[in-house]
RNA sequence: GGGCCUGUAGCGCAGUUGGGAGCGCGCAUGAAUGGCAUUCAUGAGGUCACGGGUUCGACUCCCGUCAGGUCCA
């Protein structure tokens, strides 16, 4: 992608700065402008480099990797010139960079496209927007067409999943970043490399006069059957001398989205310091899509070519403010001075240190751009990149001495430095700073919770006398209980042990292998996409706001279950069709998709559902064809059941309203976080932070029925985008907006971006109901709730059930949970009495003919009391024995119950005494075979069970004879 | 999506070959006491997350579900 690479290949060793020809570069110490690795052979005295970059071109790969910093030795200079000259540029601010690039581009012709939200809404392959390109994608696949064909971004990205992950280099590295501000132009079929290589070069030399000598620039030299871009050569040379622009191979110069797709060449340009740890370093890069690569590997020309171009606004802002770190401009010294208030340090002073406060200040970033955009911290997925990212900047504040919850005090620097660029931010200010709070709590607890196991391991480990802690110890404690890893050994070394690095990552490999395995294409895609197609490429009209039929529809396309291009679909066939206008409401923003009938003169057609087909696409409707045959051309009427449709828009002004309803109750940190619109019910998540009370829910409750009463009539209006959410209408998270969007609104009460279809007027809703409030992630609840019919009959259901509850009981309503809970007290006792009772009466020998107290006989000379018993449940049994027990003080007690279901139970009870001569359990092993069950226990106490209730009597006669055996007799 | 851990009294937790469900704090009642987190006695409070299974018997073993924690993707 357009993303300047970062130039790790290309930092040179200090060593070799010896042999730097006069001329270059005048930093001595640190440059890599010097000639360090040319061959001595080559003339040390000539300016311009020997070897021309053409010549160089076709040297191995690795030699023209290191070509920039030969090549870009700047023209000869007297050492007092150039810092003279590079005051001429002005140090702008980034918030000045961003905007002066949007501006030129705008003046320029292009369209100033908002950044799309960090999360990708329609790829869900795609775990975060990694590129300035994402949301343009269809614009280049030729799928989709706008308005505009050249535009301009600030796009917000992440770089921490895939193949760009920057996330452990974050800290050590002084221009690595989660997330980072990617500026770019596009050009869809408009403009070309020549256009594109003028901006380019106006823009860095004239608007932001950044002096023409230290830039270098690359084109392609030709490679793998590709030819050498030599249109790209000639138009660079117009201004820049052909020492100065570089020829490379496939890795720096060829671009491409996948293995197929659109992909071509591409152009970077290069600033010169000479200084630092990067002498030169990759600005910007112009990718020229001009081919589409199929599956068998040939390439042929796009249609219309275009141009995708990435220049990241950290490391341009570090150059132009003349730093060689990006955290050393204006980006991110706010943050490092707020780490450093925080933990009265300064940054600067201590190497260890500023690797901490570079993590704290890049992470908040991450942290506060994701929240904004509808991220909330989880264990899974997207939630679990950014807690990931959350722990790892708790971590190293800890190692700054932060030992209180800091991460949120940061939103308020970005808010400040970063709000005018990114609404977002102040807008959703609230939520995202109770977020962050919220997880600073949980990572506290994680942690306390897991000491006390950590301190065990680390003690055994010390005991065992081995130096260092398992690796699979170590693993355990990371993979199950979250010690994250420098804390396991920062602990352990408190106690003066190690932790066995190479075991701990071999687990953890094994652990990542076995979750890919896991994971892999379980399903495969079930849901084909559409063929795309150019001639159905306009889309259709959505006539659905206004009108719930539409008559003298023409049929325009036709697939099948398959959703392959059909011909016809005849009765009793299912299959997708497409019309010119629908008032069909396809699934979106939670509401769900219309259903109804289409038919024709000779056609009847149930519509199912509706499918998505493809941006700029017509919507498809799923249909069962029950008369004739649906033909492209047939003129039909689409008719929408409009009871399922009324049912459904009560639900969504409802939800709106509810919405209205949480930030009122609840506060402003309540953010619709997912919702589901359907004609039976709505449900509604939200970003909160606690389980709703009881009395919070009738109060949402209330107030919502207060607005139905008040029978407000509910606007909608289309609107600039901007101007709408300046006047404070919701957005959603995640969702990319166009310039212009639909607005509805509740006047005084609710202000939505919405593209749902809703009420005419809020009495229209009928009762409100909440019936349930349940938790869906941490820091997410859900609400859900019924309107009109739906909620009456509902109230209906919970008023007979407690009718038939009332009847009963025979009290009345507001006595019904006291006479409950009299009944449950009440038979809990009786059934304890009654308990007791039992083993009373079976002791005493009254009562029921089955239980005669119990007679004692003598076996090897010891007592064995026996008593049969019925009835008794197992406490009785148990008491009967120890009462036993007691009466003959020393002996063997024998129980044997039948209980209500006919098993028997059996207990023998040995006295304290005798437990050394008489297991109790040996003896029960051997009675309880006689009842057909087996048994075992304690040896002063033994309990078993039979099935044979019949063999009773057998086994108490038996008993005196295997207790004599049992003692040697 | 794939692992691992946890779910026992209002709260925090123990419960090992499957055989009487416990501890601390809190609560109630009674008594003693001039302090520092008073002391003593008595008592109430449990569908051992839920549902199946194995067993004479399951908090304990097996399977499933749900919830929470955590790691990997």
């Amino acid at each position: 992608m357009a993303a300047p690479r970062s130039p790790t290949g290309r930092r040179c060793s200090v060593s070799t700065a010896t042999s730097r020809p006069r001329g270059s570069s005048p930093t001595a110490s640190s440059s890599c402008s010097g000639a360090g690795s040319r061959p001595p052979e080559r003339p040390a005295t000539r300016t311009t480099d020997a070897a021309s970059p053409r010549a160089r071109a076709d040297e191995p790969r690795r030699r023209s990797r290191s070509a920039p910093r030969r090549a870009v030795a700047p023209a000869p200079q007297p050492r007092p010139a150039q810092p003279a000259r590079l005051i001429q540029w002005t140090a702008m601010t980034s918030n000045e960079i961003r905007a002066s690039f949007l501006e030129y581009f705008q003046n320029n012709g292009h369209r100033v496209v908002n950044s799309a939200p960090l999360v990708p809404g329609d790829d869900p392959t795609l775990l975060f927007t990694n590129a300035g390109m994402n949301q343009f994608k269809d614009l280049f696949l030729g799928r989709e067409t706008r308005d505009y064909t050249r535009a301009a971004t600030s796009q917000k990205v992440m770089r921490v999943s895939g193949k760009h992950n920057d996330l452990d280099n974050v800290g050590p590295s002084l221009r690595h970043h989660t997330f980072f501000e990617m500026l770019g132009n596009f050009s869809f079929g408009d403009y070309f490399k020549q256009e594109a290589i003028e901006f380019a070069w106006t823009l860095l030399t004239e608007v932001w006069k950044m002096p023409p000598d230290r830039l270098v620039v690359s084109v392609f030299k030709g490679e793998h059957g590709i030819p050498r871009d030599g249109e790209a050569y000639d138009l660079w040379r117009r201004f820049v001398p052909a020492e100065r622009i570089l020829e490379l191979g496939s890795d720096d110069n060829f671009w491409q989205m996948g293995d197929t797709g659109p992909c071509g060449r591409c152009s970077e340009i290069y600033y010169v310091r000479g200084t630092g740890t990067d002498p030169e370093i990759e600005i910007w890069n112009n990718v020229f899509m001009e081919f589409e690569r199929s599956a068998d590997g040939t390439l042929s020309p796009l249609p219309a070519p275009s141009i995708d171009t990435g220049m990241g606004l950290e490391r341009i802002t570090a150059v132009m403010q003349r730093k060689d770190s990006n955290y050393d401009t204006d980006l991110f010294m706010p943050l490092l001075q707020r780490v450093g208030e925080l933990a009265g340090l300064h940054y600067g002073d201590d190497p260890q240190r500023d690797i901490s406060m570079r993590v704290v200040a890049d992470h908040a970033r991450s942290t506060t751009f994701l929240i904004a955009d509808g991220v909330i911290p989880s264990n899974e997925w997207r939630g679990y990149v950014l807690r990931k990212i959350m722990r790892r900047a708790m971590r190293h504040g800890k190692h700054l001495g932060l030992s209180q919850p800091f991460l949120h005090e940061m939103v308020a620097v970005l808010v400040r430095e970063m709000g005018e660029a990114y609404p977002e931010l102040a807008r959703n200010r609230e939520m995202i700073e109770k977020t962050i709070v919220a997880e600073e709590n949980r990572f506290d607890a994680v942690l306390t919770d897991g000491l006390p196991r950590l301190e065990a391991e680390i003690a055994l480990a010390v005991g065992a006398g081995r130096g260092a802690l398992a690796g699979d110890s170590a693993f355990r404690l990371y993979d199950t209980f979250g010690m994250p890893y420098d804390f396991i050994e920062d602990t352990a070394a408190t106690q003066g042990i190690g932790v066995d690095r190479p075991g701990f990552e071999q687990a953890m490999a094994a652990q990542r292998d076995k979750a890919r395995a896991g994971s892999s294409f379980g399903g495969a895609r079930k849901d084909a996409s559409f063929p795309f197609d150019a001639a159905l490429a306009g889309g259709d009209q959505f006539v659905g706001y206004d009108s719930t039929t539409a008559h003298g529809v023409p049929v325009i396309g036709l697939w099948n279950e398959a959703r392959e291009p059909v011909a016809a679909i005849r009765a009793g066939d299912t299959g997708y069709v497409a019309l010119g206008r629908s008032p069909f409401y396809l699934e979106s923003g939670g509401q769900v998709s219309d259903t109804g009938a289409i038919s024709s003169a000779s056609a009847a057609a149930a519509v199912l559902g509706l499918s998505r087909t493809g941006a700029g696409m017509p919507r498809a409707h799923l249909v069962r064809v029950d008369t004739g045959a649906l033909q492209p051309g047939d003129i039909v009427t689409a008719e929408v059941d409009v009871a399922r449709r009324d049912a459904t828009r009560r639900n969504h002004t409802a939800t709106h309203l509810l919405h209205a309803a949480l930030r009122q109750v609840l506060g402003s940190h309540v953010k619709q976080a997912g919702s589901l619109v359907a004609p039976d019910r709505l449900r509604f998540d939200f970003v909160h932070f606690q389980p709703l009370t009881r009395d919070e829910l009738d109060r949402l409750e209330t107030i919502v029925n207060h607005q139905v009463l008040a029978n407000t009539a509910v606007d909608t209006s289309v609107r600039a985008t901007d101007e709408a959410i300046a006047a404070g209408a919701m957005a959603l998270f995640g969702e990319k907006y166009g310039d212009t969007v639909r607005v509805v609104s509740v006047p005084g009460v609710s202000l939505e971006l919405c593209g749902g279809t809703h009420v005419g007027a809020t009495g229209d809703i009928g009762l409100f109901a909440i019936v349930a409030e349940s938790g869906v992630a941490a820091g997410v609840r859900r609400i859900e709730a019924l309107t009109g019919m739906n909620a009456v009959a509902w109230a209906q259901r919970q008023r007979a059930a407690l009718h038939e509850l009332v009847s009963a009981l025979h009290v009345n309503e507001d006595q019904a949970a006291a006479a409950i809970e009299r009944l449950v007290a009440e038979s809990k006792k009786l059934g304890r009495e009654v308990s007791q009772l039992k083993t009373r009466l079976a002791l005493a020998g009254g009562g029921s003919g089955d239980t005669p107290g119990f007679d004692v006989v003598e076996a090897g000379g010891l007592k064995l009391a026996r008593t049969k018993a019925s009835g008794l449940d197992k406490d009785g049994i148990r008491s009967l024995a120890d009462s036993m027990k007691a009466a003959i003080t020393s002996g063997v007690v024998l129980v044997t119950n039948i209980a209500e279901d006919g098993k028997v139970g059996i207990v023998v009870a040995v006295t304290a005494d005798l437990v050394k001569t008489v297991p109790a359990g040996s003896l029960v092993k051997q009675l309880a075979p006689i009842v057909g069950g087996g048994g075992g226990g304690r040896p002063d106490f033994a309990e078993a069970g039979g099935k044979d209730p019949s063999k009773i009597d057998e086994l108490h006669a038996r008993a005196p004879d295997v207790l004599a055996r049992l003692l040697g007799h």
